[in-house]
DNA sequence: GCTATCGGATAGTGGAACTATCTAGGATGG
DNA sequence: CCATCCTAGATAGTTCCACTATCCGATAGC
C-alpha cells in the first residue's frame, strides 16, 4: 500500500507518518522508484504500536525511538530492553522529567548552589531520600528480590517514596509496602507467564514491552476501579456515584 | 517569610512561584504592604505537593490546578475527589494526552457531545473498543464490584485494552486479568487502611490523593523490580544486570 | 495528456511550562 | 537619611515538543 492507505487504515495523517519516518520511529517504505514507496502490514502494525506507545503509553516521540530501536536490535538482550522500558517510563513521568521543559532549577543535582552538600558521596541526597533509599533497600533484601539496587526502576522508586514524605506523607510507602509488594510479585508473576509462552525474540520483547508500558495503565485503571469498589464498601454510599456528582456531604470516614 | 525563603526553602525558583501564583495552584501570599506579602509553612506544603504531582505525579499544571481545587473545596465528598483524580490521570497518561502536544482527535476523550446513549453498552466503538468493554464488563461483574461503569476509570481501562488488542495483543488482558484483579484488590485495601486513619477532611482528601498518583508510580517501580527478579529467577542470568551494561546502550534516558 | 497523489525537504504552528525584564515601591543596616 | 538589597505584579519572551503546512518535481493510473 501506499502511504495515503496506510494514514486512511490507522487513522494517523500523511504528514504524522513522514513526521515519524523521519524521526526514526517507523521505517520507511521500501521504495519501488525515485519517488513512490509501498508501505506492508508490518508498517501499519508498528505505526499502531507508536500510537499506544504515546497515546496510551505516554511516551514521548523520543522514548518510543529508543524502545523502538531496542526492540529492533538483535544484539540487545531482552532484559536490557526491559531496562530501557523503564528508563523510558522514569524519564516520562517520574525522575528527570525529560519529555518536557527545561531541567533546569530543580532535579539536574545541586546547581541551584543551596544545598551546599556537594561533598557527602553516596547520592549527594536529602534527608529525604537518604531515607527512602534504605527502605527501598529493606524492601529488597526482605523480599529477596535480585535487583541491582541501581536498577531505574529502584531510584524511582526512592525517588516517589522522598516525594511522599517530602508531602508529609512519609509513613505511606511503610503502611503499605507489603501489600504493595504481594501485589507486585502476583502481577509480575502473570506478567512472566503471559511472554513465556513466546519463543521468537521478536514477539517475546514486545510482549515486555506493551505488557509493561500499557500494563501500567491497565493496573492503575483496575486500582481505581478496586478502590472505589472497596470504599463503596466501606462506607457503604451506594452503589457507586460515578465521577463528579454533587452527592451527600463528604462522607464521614469512620 | 517572603517569598525568596519560600524559594530557597523548596528549591523552586521565584518566577515559576510566581507563575504557579498565576496559575491559582498557590494562593497569594498574606500582602503586608502593597508590594510586600507573607508565606507561610502552609504554602511550603503546597509548593512541595504541586512539585510532587507535576515531577513525580506527572500531570501537567492545569491537572493539578484542578485537583487542588478539588482539595480545597469542603463542599466537594471526597469520591468526587477520587473521581477527579481519576480523571486527571486519564487526560495525562490514558485517554488523550491531553497534557502536552496535540490531541486534535477530539479533546476530552469523555464525549463532550449528547452521549444519549447510555446503560446499554456499544457506543461509536471499533471492533477493539467493544470487545475490551465486553471484558471489562465481565470482569466487573464477575468481581461484583460495585462501580458505576461510566466512571473514567473504566473507559481508561477499556481504552487500554483496546490499545493492546489493535497492536496484536488481545489476548493479555485476559491472560492476567485474574491476577491483576487481585492485586488491585490487594492493593485497594491497602489504600483504604492507609487513608481510613484520617478523621478530618483535608487530611483524608489529601492522603487520598497523594496515594492514588504517587502510589502509581511506586506500584509500577516495584511491578518492574518483581519483574527483574522473578525473570532473574526464571532465567537465572545472575543477580541482575542492571540497567546498562555495555551493549544495551539506550540505559540512560537522556 | 491530465490530474490526483506521492516522496522528500523545509518551514511554520500552537500549546505548555517556564523565564526574563521592567516598574514602583518597601526593608534594612549604618 | 541613604544605599543596597528584596519584593509584587505585569508583560513579554524563551524553549521544547509534537505535529502541520507548503513546496517541489515526479509518477500512477486513467
Amino acid at each position: 500500500m501506499r502511504i495515503g492507505e496506510l494514514s486512511r487504515r490507522t487513522g494517523v495523517s500523511v504528514p504524522t507518518i513522514k513526521f515519524y519516518v523521519r524521526e526514526g520511529l517507523l521505517p520507511p517504505g521500501r521504495l519501488t522508484s525515485p519517488n513512490q514507496a509501498h508501505y506492508d502490514e508490518e508498517h501499519e502494525r508498528r505505526l499502531r504500536l507508536i500510537r499506544a506507545l504515546i497515546g496510551i503509553g505516554g511516551l514521548s516521540v523520543a522514548a518510543v525511538a529508543d524502545v523502538l530501536a531496542a526492540i529492533d536490535d538483535p544484539s540487545r538482550p531482552v532484559h536490557a530492553v526491559l531496562g530501557m522500558t523503564t528508563g523510558s517510563i522514569a524519564g516520562h513521568g517520574a525522575g528527570g522529567s525529560a519529555g518536557r521543559g527545561g531541567d533546569r532549577s530543580g532535579k539536574g543535582g545541586e546547581e541551584a548552589g543551596e544545598d551546599g552538600e556537594d561533598g557527602s558521596e553516596g547520592g549527594g541526597d536529602d534527608e529525604e531520600t537518604a531515607a527512602a533509599r534504605a527502605e527501598v533497600e529493606a524492601l529488597v533484601a526482605r523480599r529477596g528480590w535480585r535487583v541491582n539496587p541501581r536498577r531505574s526502576a529502584a531510584q524511582s522508586l526512592v525517588e516517589a517514596v522522598a516525594a511522599m514524605a517530602r508531602v508529609g506523607h512519609g509513613d505511606f510507602f511503610e503502611r503499605v509496602v507489603e501489600a504493595y509488594a504481594d501485589a507486585a510479585e502476583l502481577i509480575a508473576r502473570a506478567d512472566l507467564e503471559y511472554v513465556s509462552g513466546r519463543t521468537d525474540r521478536d514477539s517475546l520483547v514486545e510482549g515486555v514491552v506493551v505488557g509493561t508500558l500499557l500494563g501500567d495503565k491497565v493496573i492503575a485503571a483496575m486500582r481505581r476501579l478496586a478502590q472505589a469498589d472497596a470504599s463503596a464498601r466501606r462506607f457503604d454510599d451506594g452503589p457507586d456515584p460515578a465521577d463528579g456528582p454533587a452527592g451527600t456531604g463528604g462522607g464521614a470516614p469512620e
